[in-house]
RNA sequence: GGCCCCAUCGUCUAACGGUCAGGACGUAAGCUUUUCAAGCUUAAAAUCGGGGUUCGAUUCCCCGUGGGGUCACCA
């Protein structure tokens, strides 16, 4: 096998056991990354050895979740596939008695599984995040390397294949460190060269440990679900672990002025491409991150505001209720920028929906008329006037101009001069029923002329 | 337990041996304001401990302590 050296070509191989987690997926995403920058090859390996776990729901998932998250790979290999490839490279080994039967009894009989002769020896590999580390493989013993000829375990199928591709950098979590001694010991049976190896902190639960499909929800297509964006996932994950080459403030010593901090300062917030360009593995973190979904949220939260308008309508008309839907197109559109406002995430809109914060929107709420005068106000002559005048003055707007800009103009004059309190509020609320809730403009907005009126009218008839 | 890895605000992190230990999330307060949200401003908040080396350690070395990973005919 003769490969060009200066190419950069990673892999992620995943076995189809699991749904794709948060951490797989990062790894996936560096090896991306990594290659991408390098204008080198990425590549999906399926390791599929295990017939009883390995599931194509699993493969499914994992394809579906890659895809989602645009992590593309340029090819794609079965490890079920290549068996003769396999036989290839474990028949010379076992010629060689470098290999051979277990147990002892199995032997003349060829049978059995196959074990690796440990050599006994020290290594020491470089690790690019960590600097050199070194093993004594004599506490290994000799490792069981495949089932039988055509189907290798782990370590001989992860070392033929790296080398049968041409893998120049394995990056891996950091929970694999332990397997690379024996993987080089395999490196070294079969004649090939040994790649760069990146082993990258692990993502941790908030209790430090190992995130875990148990206690956490980590599938990446739950994130989908939940509506996150792609971009924003990929954005958090690299963060998680990695941090971007910030331009650093000025901090030169202290003079009377306070100019000097640059104006350039990066938010951590990056595009897919953004990522690619600054990405670096000296800046890989060495200890284990807490996934934080705060900071996901937050992450979340910047890229939805970078989105277009039109295609945020798309996305938000997937997660409204039906009632929601039925709008004008106008009343949508500025339902959907009072929603933004309120959520981090896609999902959020449901959550705000159950606690009955939008119902007010297509249903005369329900209310005790104490609670429509402002603060400690309570002269009924006083609220129905204003009321009244409310009526009034919004009768002058046109159907067609009812918009919450032109609403506020119109009356914006006679609340200050009455007391914006005293006429907004009880506006507000005659619409909305709350005590919290956007401002009567934009309710008015949604509502329309004719459901503001008629809802101002109603509190007008709750007064006496 | 053996082996391996790691250690800066609650969290993610910055700091060629010399900074007032910086930024972000979260939290709190203030501003704005008809309420909420959003936005803006500010605040509280960290170098695990002990020894070295050095004029000077977050930074280099050693020892503790703590945390994590890994020890399959799984990957």
């Amino acid at each position: 096998m003769t490969h060009n050296s200066n190419k950069v070509i990673t892999r992620f191989a995943p076995s189809p056991t699991g749904a794709l987690h948060i951490g797989s997926a990062r790894t996936a995403l560096f090896n991306f990354i990594f290659a991408k920058q390098n204008k080198g090859k990425f590549i999906l390996r399926i390791e599929d050895t295990d017939k009883e776990r390995s599931k194509k729901e699993y493969e499914k998932d994992i394809l579906d979740g890659l895809q989602w998250l645009g992590i593309e790979h340029d090819e794609i290999y079965y490890q079920s596939k290549r068996e003769d490839i396999y036989e290839k490279y474990i028949q010379p080994l076992l010629e060689k008695e470098i290999i051979y039967f277990s147990p002892p009894e199995e032997e003349e009989k060829k049978e059995g599984i196959l074990r690796f002769k440990n050599p006994n020896k020290k290594i020491t590999f470089n690790d690019e995040v960590r600097g050199d580390i070194t093993f004594d493989t004599t506490e290994l013993g000799d490792f069981a390397i495949a089932r039988d000829k055509q189907t290798p375990l782990y370590h001989l199928a992860v070392v033929i294949d790296d080398h049968e591709m041409g893998i120049t950098d394995v990056i891996r979590g950091e929970d694999h460190i332990s397997n690379t001694p024996r993987q080089i010991l395999l490196q070294e049976a079969i004649g090939a060269s040994r790649p760069r190896y990146t082993h990258i902190p692990l993502i941790l639960a908030p209790d430090r440990t190992k995130l875990s499909k148990r206690t956490n929800a980590t599938a990446i297509l739950d994130y989908k679900k939940e509506g996150y964006l792609p971009v924003a996932l990929i954005n958090f994950m690299t963060l998680l672990g990695w941090s971007p080459q910030v331009k650093t403030e000025n901090r030169q010593p202290i003079t009377d002025n306070k100019q000097q901090i640059t104006d350039d300062v990066d938010d951590g917030i990056f595009s897919a491409d953004e990522l690619v360009k600054r990405f670096s593995v000296s800046a890989i973190q060495k200890g284990g991150a807490i996934f934080d979904i705060n900071k996901l949220r937050f992450i979340n939260r910047e890229h939805l505001k970078k989105i277009p308008f039109e295609r945020l309508k798309a996305e938000i008309e997937l997660f409204l209720p039906s009632e929601m839907r039925k709008m004008t197109p106008q009343a949508h559109s500025v339902l959907i920028q009072v929603i933004m406002e309120k959520i981090d995430v896609f999902s959020d809109i449901e959550a705000l929906y159950k606690a009955g914060e939008f119902t007010y929107f297509w249903e005369q709420p329900t209310y005790t008329v104490e609670a429509l005068f402002w603060k400690e106000e309570k002269d009924s002559a006083t609220l129905a006037e204003n009321i009244d005048k409310l009526v009034q003055l919004l009768s002058e707007i046109s159907q067609e101009q009812f918009t919450a800009d032109v609403v506020k103009k119109h009356i914006w004059s006679y609340a200050t001069e009455r007391g914006r309190g005293s006429v907004l509020w009880p506006f507000r609320f005659a619409l909305s029923g709350k005590e919290k809730s956007p401002d009567p403009f934009v309710i008015a907005e949604i509502l329309g002329k004719e459901e503001t009126i008629r809802r101002l009218e109603y509190a007008r008839e709750k007064l006496f």
